[in-house]
DNA sequence: TGTATCCGATACATTACTGTATTGAATACA
DNA sequence: TGTATTCAATACAGTAATGTATCGGATACA
């Protein structure tokens, strides 16, 4: 009972692992079968575990799915963070407005998860939390912050580009996402790979040249 | 054995009915519970029948949700069909193109499936045939031939408005399928109501009044 | 009205999944 | 090294869902 390190308990390290490794698995499994119909037993198989770990680490499916929320949104806010300094360098070097959103799209896909079981794995969440009205509250909290955070960051990079937008910010943003969302799926039902040309047609669309003095 | 009215069975209306039946409660069921997590008892309970009347109509889960998607892209169809018939009236009318693009997507949300329900289970319907190797190829063929009608309505109606698109027309009509998307999952977990104000402002983004000689 | 047929209801067998209670091996600390 | 504790494995009910085979009321046609 030493408590040294706050109220963390003792071995921690094995079960942090296994709690990562059934989280990892779930994916897999939620892209192939869909979250709902996903048995337990079948993310622990995948995972090298029996249920027994399962429910020794969740309480159920849902506290997981909670959990991956949590985890997913994290990641593609530090991926996109990379994208933004990237193109920073980019705006630096003189390139053309074509040539940054490229390459920040370029390292947005690359750090975060554009692969077919994240895509579907995501698409199942946002549908799952839109049923649950358990996960539905969490994720909406979380989506609001993400959401934020992305508008300061496509600010950053729009103003650095030497643009500006020519519909309201907020549509914009909305705009983006879907667009987005929808290469994403497109990427689902054609032969792989995300396309981030459409995306570039959007941005050109909806920014022109900044009228202000800045740069 | 009257074949009068071709190889088709003899009671057929009755059977026809209760095909309907489960085929509308279906779409209840599958936004309440998911797709794969709607029990065949559950549907057949909200359609007032037993699960003897759904194996009599339907092989599995599976030929329902086919079914299904058939169904919707015809409705979807007529949708916008007749919203390119209000817009041409207010086209006729000498209205702007903002008013013209309102009444068209009000006319098309009428007719078509603005619903919960139906915004839910269309989105279902999307993921389950991306999983789902059986459906997906009838789901691919459908939406393919619903989207070249889409074009087809969408050129006529932009041509009729006196405007012209500033992007590709594919890309067109990529990011308005992928805003309509969009605005759908924000009203799923918005309160309730589509709304069509980001579909204007992109429409307004990517066309421009006509530089032919037409009107 | 009688009779063949259709179609949904009922009953049954089987499988899949969940969640809990208990056990036993691995790990941390004295 | 011995001992307490942690954590995943195993075992056990219990429930839910599927699909099939059979039955019986309704419907069409003579």
């Amino acid at each position: 009972m030493s408590d040294l390190l706050g109220g963390e308990a003792r071995v921690t390290t094995r079960r942090a692992q296994t709690r990562d490794k059934l989280m990892t698995a779930a994916v897999t499994v939620f892209a192939d079968r869909g979250i709902i119909g996903a048995p337990v037993e079948e993310i622990c198989e995948a995972a090298g575990f029996t249920r027994g770990a399962f429910y020794s680490n969740f309480p159920d499916k849902d506290a997981l799915v909670l959990e991956l929320i949590r985890h997913e949104v994290e990641i593609q806010y530090t991926a996109a963070e990379r994208a933004v300094e990237v193109m920073k360098v980019a705006a630096s070097a003189g390139r053309s407005a074509e040539e940054m959103v490229d390459v920040a799209l370029r390292a947005f896909d690359a750090g975060g998860r554009s692969g077919r079981e994240w895509i579907l794995t995501q698409q199942e969440l946002r549908l799952y939390a839109a049923r649950e009205p358990g996960v539905r509250a969490q994720y909406l909290s979380f989506d609001r912050e993400c959401a934020k955070q992305f508008s300061t960051l496509i600010a950053d990079a729009v103003s650095h580009a030497g643009r500006e937008f020519t519909v309201p910010f907020e549509d914009a943003i909305s705009l983006l996402r879907a667009t987005h969302n929808e290469v994403q799926m497109e990427a689902l039902f054609g032969h792989g790979e995300v396309d981030s040309h459409r995306l570039r047609v959007l941005l050109l669309a909806i920014t022109r040249p900044a009228t202000q003095s800045g740069h």
